[in-house]
DNA sequence: CTCGCCCGTCGAAGCGCTTCGATCTTCTTG
DNA sequence: CAAGAAGATCGAAGCGCTTCGACGGGCGAG
């Protein structure tokens, strides 16, 4: 292994010259620097992270702790963590892969230890078991997701309940009178998973200021409970001209079980989701959906991040930041039908 | 933050003797752990990771390369992912997440700088560039995954040749005489990604050997894609009774059509894939299939390596290990139909 | 021409930990 | 009963890097 000081041998130089060419802390001559860098070059150097870290007390890496749950759409998961990866190299930082496993106590170890300067939590639980730790004077961290109270903590998320309501709208615009909505699992909202309660809260919210009537199931993913949950609402809002789901894998199972009870969409029914748009786009209908904006999420709690441990400490930047959701009109969604009994 | 230094003054000890009482490198008698123990505890220390990897050069860190293409199923990759995190932390290890973008730069960064000891290769290329980079002296590694030369290294995978004859044979015991086999995005043909690339060997061996007709597509995931490519094989091949599909994003489209089309499931027509087994057995029919095994696969890649880091060095153990697959039968696959004009 | 200043560079002191003798006991054994 | 073995602990020397204060030489100003 080459080491700092072999290089500053081969340049001729000190290595706290060296260390300063790659540091850019102190004014180095062009001579000089260009001498450094060809060594550097030459020698193949790469300076050991450990002691780096040791000795700056900087690690440049930030932990990342992901859910290991199955019970929520995967895919939007692991996009926003390759797009926390990518961000955080872009920025110079490595990541961590922390599971939800370990709860509070990885952060603690990760953190304690020097690791990680810093965290990034995925899947926040409204009253969330880690949050208590973060607020003690913790290490630096960014939230995606949103608890019950933000109060000095730094969050990222897409603005749920806006698209709740933008959801309801679209189809109130169309015409509808009676929506249904297929939610996540059920376990989702018995864990207080923020984003699923405050997209409901934005349904009701915007459900009661068009004057439409809404209800509200959660549903496992796969295709029988869909069917149960499914045949349940029909039965019981025979009305219903229209679905809401947040769900992703529940989206195929509910097409396929409208098509085959003799429903077209968008022409009987309208199908509005919530979910990852690549699964909006390739789903037997093509939906209209509202986009769950993985990459820019990932990115953002990054740059949070970083903008956070650059800065001349203290200035506490907790903050909370939502994301402003779009609705892409697809093939999904039409007028309902015209009431029984009045032919078109 | 506590360092040793302050834990051994609280004990009463000197600090080798303190670090000997987390290594157990030397002989420490009971009355002196004990103390040591509970000032460790009572002082809430926690090693330094970054002086811990300069003093020992070893930092306990393994890298996980993951791809950040979207065109294979994530799903089984997060599994992946997770399951390597959660292996590793139980020999404790932690993982640094790195995307598949920076290639083999990546790759002697992490591992030249000291950062992770070792690394994990997710989605490895028949001929992937980051090998030469293994071979040559490079750092420990394990390869979930199998490229064309796995000469001196160290592979783990699902034995795809196994599972694909599998899938044939289980269709040719129920009678089917002609199958169509649903692939793989061309472009991870195109990549030459061995698992696709072996099941589809595994498929024609197994069709030769049974005298079966086989016709292979690559296709794309979503429904339209699906579409063309069905009403192609059935175009070319209307003698085909049964489907084998590799491709998660295939699954549901394909079912949605053959339903549409009027096709049966498994009256008309078999299916059997090859996927994750949450979205077989989650699927509108749930499918016969041979599953990936994820969390095998990220575990074992995890022991393999761990056992390679504290072997006494030099002690290659490079090796393939290829996974039996295993076919569950669900409710997808059944005998063909009577020949037309047989009536039953 | 000389003083003081700034620029560019160096030396040395750690950062917190591991590890290798060395030291001091306490036993064991011929 | 002395000599050596074995056990328990200590001290010190780094691991490779960052960073702070110091230093020397060139320059402009007085």
């Amino acid at each position: 292994m080459v080491t700092l000081a072999e290089v500053a041998r081969h340049a001729g130089v000190s290595a706290s010259t060296v260390s300063y060419v790659l540091s850019g802390k102190r004014p180095i001559s062009d001579p000089t620097r260009r001498r450094v860098r060809a060594s550097i070059e030459q020698l193949g150097y790469q300076p050991h992270a450990g002691a780096r870290a040791l000795a700056s007390s900087r690690s440049r890496i930030i932990a990342l702790m992901v859910p290991l749950r199955t019970d929520m759409y995967v895919p939007v998961m692991l996009e926003i963590a390759v797009a926390v990866a990518t961000a955080a190299r872009a920025h110079g930082y490595d990541v961590l892969l922390l599971t939800g496993e370990e709860g509070p106590s990885a952060l603690r170890r990760v953190t304690g230890s020097g690791l990680a300067e810093a965290v990034i939590l995925m899947d926040v639980q409204l009253d969330d078991e880690r949050l208590p730790l973060l607020r003690a004077a913790g290490p630096p961290a960014v939230l995606v997701g949103l608890p019950a109270d933000p109060e000095g903590l730094n969050c990222v998320d897409l603005d749920f309940a806006a698209a709740g309501a933008l959801c309801v709208e679209h189809l109130a615009d169309l015409g509808h009178r009676e929506i249904a909505v297929i939610g996540e699992s059920p376990g989702v909202y018995a864990r207080h998973t923020g984003f699923a309660e405050r997209t409901l809260r934005g349904l009701r919210d915007g459900a009661a200021e068009r004057g439409v009537r809404l209800l509200h199931r959660p549903c496992e993913g796969g295709h029988d409970a869909v069917a149960g949950v499914l045949a349940r609402i029909l039965d019981e809002r025979p009305g219903v001209t229209a679905f809401v789901v947040q769900n992703e894998t529940a989206v195929e199972p509910l097409l396929t079980l409208l098509r085959r009870t003799g429903r077209a969409v968008p022409e009987d029914v309208s199908v509005v989701a919530v979910c990852a748009g690549q699964v909006a786009a390739q789903a037997s209908v093509p939906l209209s959906s509202v986009a769950i904006p993985a990459q820019e999420l990932g990115r953002s709690a990054v740059e949070r991040l970083v903008a956070g441990l650059s800065r001349p400490e203290g200035a506490d930047t907790a903050r909370v930041e939502l994301l402003t959701p779009a609705l892409t009109v697809r093939d999904s969604s039409g007028p309902p039908p015209p009431p029984a009994g009045v032919g078109s």
